[in-house]
DNA sequence: CGTTTCCACAACCAATAGTTGACCACTTCC
DNA sequence: GGAAGTGGTCAACTATTGGTTGTGGAAACG
């Protein structure tokens, strides 16, 4: 289906004749004639009643289906205003859905829904870094390793206490709180945590300092593969952040341990480019300052890359 | 923009390469090729990198327009179905959106919002009996005047229990209940109370049955245009249902004042053709039975041409 | 009852979207 | 490191389409 077929039928509804809709569109009258004819073939109904010397009517199915061709049009509108060079729609990364600033960037859509929102997600840190830079992209979060550019500016936003998650029949089901340290000897497995990206390089650094074992080994199936695995297994456990009960579906049977002494936090910064004039940038850092983030005040432990968290 | 464009930037997304894509839409991968290079530069963006021999992957462009572009192809097909012949969506017609049975619809798409169903309002009663024998409308709200055609079934639904509607200067404004016989003598606006719509026979009999007098003359503009006028004035009264008070902007300040011994009622009833297979029919009338909906018990009064109302 | 209004149909033309075929860049495999 | 394979672009050609102008016909109006 043609959209300018979509927007002649929108406007021949509302304007009540073909030559009206004609010189609004800047066609013939008769180019809005086979316009709406293609139109009505391809449904196979009749949109208009033609009501001689008076112009058209819409039929009970012109009616039904106006609604919904002006919805059409009004997605097309979004769907372009979000690749339109300049001022496009607000682009954030949050890495993931799945993640605290997934989160958080649903519920700033929520909040205002008036601002227009593309979520984007990249793996690669450097190409999202990149991308903040030549403008293509307004905002990421990452955990910040390496010195950014210096048009670049970045907040520590959002510390994501590190949980494990463990079926019903694990030996460590039962804990209240875990240590890092005890989860010596116990299997942990992370599929789908690529080698390469900042999410392997912390839970090596973590492995490292708690002297743990993180299986990374094994073809990633998704989300849903790896709880519908661990609430079955008594030796499997994972290690996810403060997000997941908030997402996963109710009904996987799994436990979610706090981790503590030292908290494992994952810092989430924000990160965009100094000059990016965007107007609804500001709108999204106000939302920010205005929720409560989670900031964690407990004894943290964070790799050695990180900044030490600001009290 | 046609959505066939965007049905193959969408199918390239998911398959990761022009030539799956080109056997999936059955074309040639020149043509997959071609419509990509004209979604590009009629959105002015590069939707993909192309990685050579391993396909291509999207930009952040592309990932930003992507569920763009699938809403659109879903849009189409909700748009599409609401006129297909044979199983469309049910096409449910309540007279006015501004009225009882609009709100019933409202609310019936609120709590089955998986139901596909389009609202559409027809003025000519007849008109829509019509529809509803023939096929093209499954049920419409009416008050049941004449015999209907036998293949024709009706109930009897909502009592739209009459109101008073003042401006907070008129000299009636304060009261808190009133009967039609003291209405006599003050000035009843009913603009776009249309002549030959079974609305104005309700309203001649309603005016003769208390001796009122009520003033259709003059042009309607629109809803707003007379709310502010009530507002304004300190002689204008008008009659509504009672959904105004749901659907009116807040910030006129009207009274909306019942009227009472006895309570005029505007009965609608649903019509339908009894043999209608439409699968959501059912559905719809499980939920009319499900809800509340206002079926006077009070001291009623209807016009003589309906039947009275079952205690 | 002629005039006006407004849509449909026919003939024509230019632009477009599809086809096939040639080519090119890069990967993989022996 | 050369051959085979993969997966894209570009060019030439053709059928289809979407636009134009010109014309006709049906209902409404004075």
């Amino acid at each position: 289906m043609d959209l300018d077929l979509v927007r002649t039928f929108v406007s021949v509804a509302d304007l009540g004749q073909f030559q009206e809709a004609a010189t609004d569109l800047g066609v013939t009258q008769q180019a809005v004639s086979k316009r709406i004819a293609a139109l009505e073939r391809a449904l196979g109904v009749r949109l208009f009643v033609r009501v001689a010397a008076r112009g058209v009517r819409l039929t009970l199915d012109g009616q039904a289906f106006l609604p919904h061709a002006r919805e059409m049009l009004a997605v097309e509108e979004r769907a372009i205003a979000s690749v339109r060079p300049g001022h496009r729609a607000l682009r954030i990364d949050p890495v993931s859905r799945r993640i605290a600033p997934g989160l958080l960037l649903r519920d700033f859509h929520q909040a205002h829904p008036e601002v227009a929102l593309d979520v984007v997600t990249l793996l690669d840190a450097s190409a999202a870094v990149e991308a903040v830079q030549d403008g293509t992209l307004d905002a990421t979060f990452r955990a910040v390793r390496d010195k950014l550019p210096s048009d670049l500016n970045h907040v520590r936003i959002i510390d994501d206490e590190l949980q494990l998650l463990v079926g019903p029949t694990h030996p460590l089901a039962s804990a209240r709180r875990l240590s890092p340290s005890e989860l010596v000897g116990h299997r942990i497995w992370m599929p789908g945590n690529t080698p390469g990206t900042e999410w392997a390089a912390y839970y090596d650094e973590f492995a490292a300092a708690f002297d743990l074992t993180i299986d990374t080994i094994g073809p990633n199936f998704g989300t849903e593969a790896l709880l519908d695995a661990l609430a079955e297994s008594a030796d499997l456990a994972t290690i996810a952040g403060d997000a997941p009960r908030l997402i996963w579906p109710e009904h996987y049977d799994l436990r979610l341990i706090p981790l503590r002494d030292p908290t494992p936090v994952y810092p989430h910064s924000v990160i965009w480019r100094r000059d990016n004039p965007h107007p609804s940038l500001r709108v999204f850092f106000d939302y920010i300052a205005s929720v409560q983030v989670n900031r964690t005040d407990r004894d943290a432990w964070t790799p050695t890359w990180t900044k030490k968290p600001q009290r």
